[in-house]
RNA sequence: GCCCCUGUCGUCUAGUGGUUAGGACGCAUGGUUCUCAUCCAUGCAACCGGAGUUCGAUUCUCCGCAGGGGCGCCA
């Protein structure tokens, strides 16, 4: 009887959603629906020095927008209690309680200064950096006579243990208890730390698979050996790759964004990142890259899992932003884009012509790559743009030249009837023109237009433009080329 | 210092005891366009190194080297 597929994403609201802790999230969460089971938010807040309730918003917000939905959280609760570790202080208290009263743990009484003097010295020594307590063998009655003084509560390793186990994506990973020494579990019988913190909650919450990312493999031994003393099940563990930065580090925020509300800001698509991030270090086992979120749900498997870390790299996500934009209906990218143009555009010229704006963002969706781009590409829709009298130059034109071509366009235009379609435009133009060389006719004007040196066509301009807006603006070219 | 993990184009990756080592991003070139983007076509570019096993290793083993992670009264 395989036990039911229950897995968590545990982060700390120490700062904004990681892209990190978003990825290691987004594989919990597949892996879930893959099997069915349940994914489980839990926010591991014990170091109240550091949490914030505002960076606990940005996660919900954050995981919300990308539509990693939990299937038990803080907010949705569940059977074992709300997922929010600082409201859970009972319940380590009492497995702390029962540890110290076998013996498994005890209170180390040494101070912060004797510790790292000790660090030193075996660093000196060669020695790796293990601390065998003096304090462990100390009867508990005796140790709790001087909790006055520093202490923090250890667990007491056993010596000369192999500790092994198996790893989904890495294999078979051993460890000797005799390299990690007695680890410290809690600051007190009330303050939990980390390693101790995570064994009660993954225990009392069934979690069958911990899939988290790599840094955490040297800590598993420690968990091991905890659940050892307190008779837990062991789950199964899969160490995903780290993400790194360019430089191959650890993804850092000098090297751009870090966390998801950045990439949400500059106009990525939840879909986009979520496609992204699941092919960061998984693929299909073909060639598809284009994947919808339903499709990585069925498709998804640990085993695919690459090995060695991956770097996060931008250009690939812009592409992969630019298809997934490609593929919104005009009116969705036209919700989308508001927020963007409202940035750059004053409301009341915005929307004088809000009738248009479904057709100016459908002129530039095949250009888009990201949403933040909008506003500055169909700015000059809004008002007259700023451009340098030489940018009219097709070729090697003369002013002279320049002057003619404008006026003919001049002549066409305002011949237009008050509505026309971009292809009756094109074949007023074209029929003016004739086997010349377009560029004559159609760079000065576009350039007129828009003070762009690239930009969509003037016959798809001219259709949205008002005519008289697009007279105006020939004729302040006509006076840049006189000046 | 000690422990652990990893190594295929610049990047994300597929793959194999014998392959022209495949795809995608990127870049370049060409086609389409007044321009840009889209689209289409073509091209560029990789098995970390050294031994060993083998008829034959990118693939298996060992040793290096390189990169990364950890060794908290952080998580």
């Amino acid at each position: 009887m395989e036990k039911p597929v229950r897995v968590r994403i545990a982060p700390s609201p120490t700062g904004p959603l990681h892209i990190g802790t978003a990825r290691t999230a987004l594989f919990n969460y597949l892996f879930a629906k893959k099997f069915g089971g349940h994914f489980i938010l839990r926010i591991e807040d014990t170091d109240l020095e550091r949490s914030d309730k505002k960076y606990e918003k940005d996660i919900f917000d954050g995981l919300a927008w990308l539509g990693i939905d939990a299937d038990e959280s803080p907010e949705k609760g569940g059977k074992y209690g709300p997922y929010r570790q600082s409201e859970r202080i009972g319940t380590y208290k009492k497995y702390l309680g029962k540890l110290l009263a076998d013996g498994a743990a005890f209170y180390c009484l040494h101070s912060e200064q004797e510790l790292s003097a000790e660090k030193e010295t075996l660093m000196a020594e060669k020695k790796p950096l293990a601390h065998w307590c003096e304090f462990r063998d100390v009867p508990l009655a005796d140790a709790e006579t001087k909790l006055g003084q520093s202490h923090v509560i250890r667990f007491k390793t056993p010596h000369n243990q192999k500790i092994v186990f198996k790893d989904i994506i890495r294999g078979e990973l051993s460890f000797d208890s005799e390299l990690i020494g007695d680890f410290s579990i809690a600051k007190d019988i009330d303050v939990p730390l980390y390693n101790f913190a995570v064994v009660i909650d993954d225990a009392e919450m069934k979690i069958s698979h911990v899939i988290r990312g790599e840094e955490h493999i040297s800590n598993t031994p420690k968990q091991l050996l905890l659940m050892v003393a307190l008779g837990f099940e062991k789950p199964g563990y899969a160490h995903l790759p780290l993400i790194l930065g360019t430089d191959r580090s650890k993804l850092s925020k000098r090297r751009g964004a870090t966390s998801v509300i950045d990439y949400k800001n500059e106009g990525y698509l939840p879909e986009a990142l979520f496609n992204f991030m699941a092919l960061l270090g998984w693929n299909p086992g073909d060639e598809r890259e284009i994947l919808s979120k339903e499709e990585l749900k069925n498709e998804f498997s640990l085993e695919k899992i690459q090995k060695s870390g991956a770097i996060f790299d931008i250009t690939k996500l812009d592409w992969m932003n630019g298809e997934y934009i490609r593929k919104k209906s005009t009116e969705d990218l036209v919700a989308l884009c508001l927020p963007y143009l409202e940035k750059i555009i004053a409301p009341e010229l915005l929307h004088a012509t809000s009738y248009k704006l479904q057709t100016i963002i459908a002129l530039e969706q095949p250009r888009l790559k990201k949403l933040s781009e909008i506003g500055e590409r169909v700015e000059y829709f809004f008002k007259q743009p700023e451009y340098d009298k030489e940018l009219l130059r097709w070729k090697k034109m003369s002013d002279t030249d320049i002057s003619a071509s404008l006026e003919k366009s001049e002549k066409i235009i305002t011949q237009f009837k008050s509505t026309i379609t971009k292809t009756e435009i094109e074949k007023e133009f074209l029929k003016e023109i004739g086997d010349g060389d377009k560029g004559i006719i159609l760079w000065p004007l576009r350039v007129a237009l828009t003070g762009k040196k690239a930009s969509p066509s003037p016959f798809e301009i001219l259709e949205i433009m008002e005519r008289d807006v697009a007279l105006e603006r020939i004729a302040i070219a006509k006076k840049k080329i006189v000046a």
